[in-house]
DNA sequence: GACCAGGCACATC
DNA sequence: GATGTGCATGGT
């Protein structure tokens, strides 16, 4: 088998297995970029308790979640854990918006993709997978976002070596499948879900999806 | 009580 | 340039 014949037969087992998951979990741009910023090293779990409070607080919307001080700000997200990092995150972006886009999310669109991903890279706190999830979430750009679900299956499956970088794993989906915004969307949900439910740290995977696939290393390999 | 969760920046060698 | 560490809450 080809390596795009591997990577979508692994995509259809997974969509198979566990249908449509619906991502991104959020309402509005600004909401699923939040989210980005919030899930870093984060269960979604406690994410969504954050959100629910910025919900409350009518602060879902850049300029009133720019309005907040720290001491207003870090008591709202404090469930989604490293409270005080992750309020200056917040606040970094939304710096930026407001210098460089007026604080208009729709004025990004007309950014191209690889110009869009250096400037996100650029604001302290956003690194490649946030960066990565907000242009295809949020801005719709056909972008595969790489985590360590994608990373342990891959490796497991004997894809790549348990040594290649975030880049080098980006190219291998991007360079193998079209860049369809509605597949990666799916793909990266199914490898979340697949590792939330099968490809723990420590490996027992019953019942994956991808047990009977050929490979050496599913079950031993970390 | 240990381990894990949809990372990232910064220090240190 | 690789490797280590702090950040923090909540579920299993």
């Amino acid at each position: 088998m080809t390596m795009r014949q591997q990577l979508m037969d692994i995509y259809q087992r997974l969509f198979d297995a566990f249908g449509p998951q619906h991502w991104w979990p959020g309402q509005t741009r600004f909401e699923i970029i939040v989210g980005a910023i919030l899930t870093q090293n984060t269960s979604w779990t406690n994410v969504a308790r954050a959100i629910a409070n910025l919900q409350a607080a009518g602060c879902l919307e850049p300029d009133r979640l720019h309005a907040l001080d720290a001491a207003e700000l870090e008591p709202l997200i404090r469930p989604a854990g490293y409270f005080r990092l992750k309020a200056k995150r917040l606040r970094n972006f939304t710096q930026w918006l407001f210098d460089e886009y007026g604080g208009a999310l729709e004025t990004l669109d007309a950014v191209e993709t690889r110009r869009l991903r250096e400037e996100l890279l650029g604001i302290s706190g956003i690194g490649p997978e946030t960066a990565d999830s907000i242009l295809l979430y949020a801005m719709d750009r056909p972008v595969f976002v790489v985590d360590t679900y994608t990373a342990r299956v891959a490796v497991r499956h004997g894809l790549i070596e348990p040594d290649i970088n975030y880049e080098q794993l980006q190219y291998l989906f991007e360079s193998n499948l079209e860049p369809d915004v509605t597949l990666f969307n799916e793909y990266h949900a199914l490898l979340v879900r697949t590792g939330k439910d099968f490809c723990k740290p420590t490996p027992r995977c019953p019942a994956c999806p991808l047990n009977d696939l050929p490979h050496e290393i599913h079950i031993e390999s970390t």
